[in-house]
DNA sequence: TTGCGTCGTAAATCATAGCA
DNA sequence: ATGCTATGATTTACGACGCA
């Protein structure tokens, strides 16, 4: 019948998502060698060590904070594919 | 033998995109939450009930949609619009 | 206070489904 | 078939918060 009234203004949403840090370093995928040579890393252990930290660091040229972080979303990886394998067991 | 195969042909199943039905339902939810789209852990495990697939595709859905939405509020406008009349008339009866 | 843990997410990127 | 873009999933990088 009459127009249609957005009961929302369609500028503001996304405005009020705060989120986003301008500060934040830009992602940098990584190379096969060095994702290889992580994952081995993690083979070995699911936690490292500072100087283990320091080490693989060194040899793949990243940093420790680089590291650390990638051992840390490495393990939620790994929680989220022990669960989908759970879930998909049970019913 | 036959629990392998499965795993195997599991592993490598194709990814489809979601039924109409579903992407219809997560969309209602969206853009009924415009002003701050992010669904509870219960809401995700409901919207993955209703939807058919895994809280973690929820998850991913919802993620995707935040941020294609932000990087371009033009191309979802119409859409936008559709949902919101569609939530209005809901509402209305 | 330092420092590493998880959890949820942004943003970029990957992989490919699906359509013109 | 082919090319292209939309879409679902995965990968880096943090903020917020917890615990020792």
């Amino acid at each position: 019948h009459k127009d249609e009234k957005p009961e929302l203004d369609p500028n503001n949403p996304v405005a009020n998502w705060i989120h986003a840090r301008s500060t934040r370093k830009k992602r940098c995928p990584y190379t096969k060698y060095q994702t290889l040579e992580l994952e081995k890393e993690f083979l070995f252990n699911m936690y490292l060590t500072r100087d283990r930290r320091f080490e693989v660091a060194r040899v793949l040229n990243l940093t420790e904070r680089q590291v650390k972080i990638w051992f840390q979303n490495r393990r939620m990886k790994m929680k989220k594919m022990n669960k989908e394998k759970t879930d998909s067991k049970e019913q | 033998v036959m629990i392998l195969r499965s795993r195997f042909l599991d592993a490598r199943r194709k990814r489809r995109n979601f039924s109409k039905q579903a992407t219809e339902v997560l969309n209602e939810y969206f853009y009924s939450h415009l002003s701050n789209p992010y669904p509870s852990e219960e809401a995700k495990e409901e919207l993955a009930k209703q939807c058919g697939i895994t809280v973690s595709q929820v998850s991913n859905w919802f993620g995707n949609k935040r941020i294609r939405y932000k990087k371009n509020i033009g191309k979802f406008q119409e859409e936008a619009n559709l949902y919101a009349m569609k939530t209005a008339l809901g509402a209305r009866q």
